[in-house]
DNA sequence: CCTTTTGAACTGACTGGTCAGTGCAAAAAC
DNA sequence: GTTTTTGCACTGACCAGTCAGTTCAAAAGG
């Protein structure tokens, strides 16, 4: 709504990036209003003149950093397909783009793992709705390729397309906590090698 | 130590089992050290007989639930390589054990990865030590594969080791969360697929 | 036996501090 | 002159951690 209001919209900018950073760090519950408002250089006042409440922030946030991600899979997805690349390329494109959207976010990412399975919260159905629009990109991939014949009919896509996206979650955390001095590529080159059978695809 | 005291062993076990719960559900700094006690059935004052405060319950808590899964990761490897499997049958014996284990202590797991990545935590070396023991026994067996030469020697150990722990726990997550009626067998069968290279292993 | 003492384990009311959210008048910004 | 932001004081709820006192099983003493 109201898409006139340049200045709204760099503040709530502001106040999105700092809410991220801090509650990927500490939690939602163990980050203040008052901290948000300080680091993202605004009165708490205009917080609350911007959002009905904390939570509200909150899961305005999660449905903005989501909607980039899923945009960031599905275009990978297409470029391969109008390439004329394999079900099997797209998923690896994907791959990579999920990849490079958690370097480039990784605050995001890490604030999205850690509240996505809480069973009790507030804002549980924003998070369901959240989780279906992720995996659903990679659900859709993996059935056109049972389509196409070119995965087997005994794929599980629902179960496969969970198990690749925590691949590539698990995978790219413990990249950036614990070993940031590998480099996207080579990332990209250990989880390719998982999807194309290569470790323990023997036979 | 103090393998005397049966009374304290039991209070401190009640006090694991109610934080782990509602840690799980609500995350580390919503749960509130009055929950816990009365989910224990105790008095608020026995949570700090026994602990030294709240963070340090849980640090012990972790502790706890990870030495389980190691345990339980490490024997189902020892028990293959007894019955004369290859590594990758280990693996995917260790696959299924997680998924057990996952089954059996869903509360555990999901607080585990809700908090593993965390950057700024109190408890941020007792996460790093404890995320090294669980993810070090898969790392074992890949490396042990590359020695005997059943494994290619272009295989990421520490990477191909994360990106399998996370498919386990985000597969076996989305299955306590989304779709708890299929079975374990079900899952272990769509896992055990992808670490096969039955999904894009073509060739 | 029975009584007394001991101390580990537990209790729950209380304290000091923190924090989400409010209210509002005045200043910017547009 | 309307929208947005500021600054700041205030409230009421909530919560981690404390502490003086209670309970009770078992050891010590008779």
């Amino acid at each position: 709504m109201d898409s006139s209001s340049t200045r709204r919209q760099a503040t709530r900018a502001k106040l999105y990036e700092a809410a991220v950073t801090l509650i990927a760090e500490q939690g939602f519950s163990a980050t203040t209003v008052d901290e948000i408002a300080e680091r993202a250089g605004v009165a708490k006042g205009t917080v609350y003149y911007n959002f009905k409440s904390k939570t509200e922030l909150f899961e305005e946030l999660l449905r903005h950093g989501v909607s980039l991600l899923t945009a960031s899979l599905r275009s990978a997805a297409e470029e391969t397909a109008e390439r004329g690349g394999s079900r099997v390329d797209a998923l690896d494109a994907m791959i990579r783009a999920g990849l490079v959207f958690i370097d480039r976010y990784p605050a995001f990412t890490q604030l999205y793992v850690a509240e996505l399975w809480r069973t009790n919260r507030a804002w549980n159905s924003t998070l369901l709705v959240v989780r279906q629009q992720a995996v659903a990109v990679v659900e859709g991939v993996l059935r056109e390729g049972v389509a196409d014949g070119e995965l087997s009919e005994d794929i599980d896509v629902q179960l496969t397309a969970a198990a690749l996206v925590g691949m590539v979650l698990v995978a790219a955390l413990d990249w950036q906590a614990f070993q940031s001095e590998r480099s996207l590529d080579d990332v990209h080159a250990a989880l390719s090698r998982l999807l194309h059978g290569r470790v323990g695809g023997g036979r």
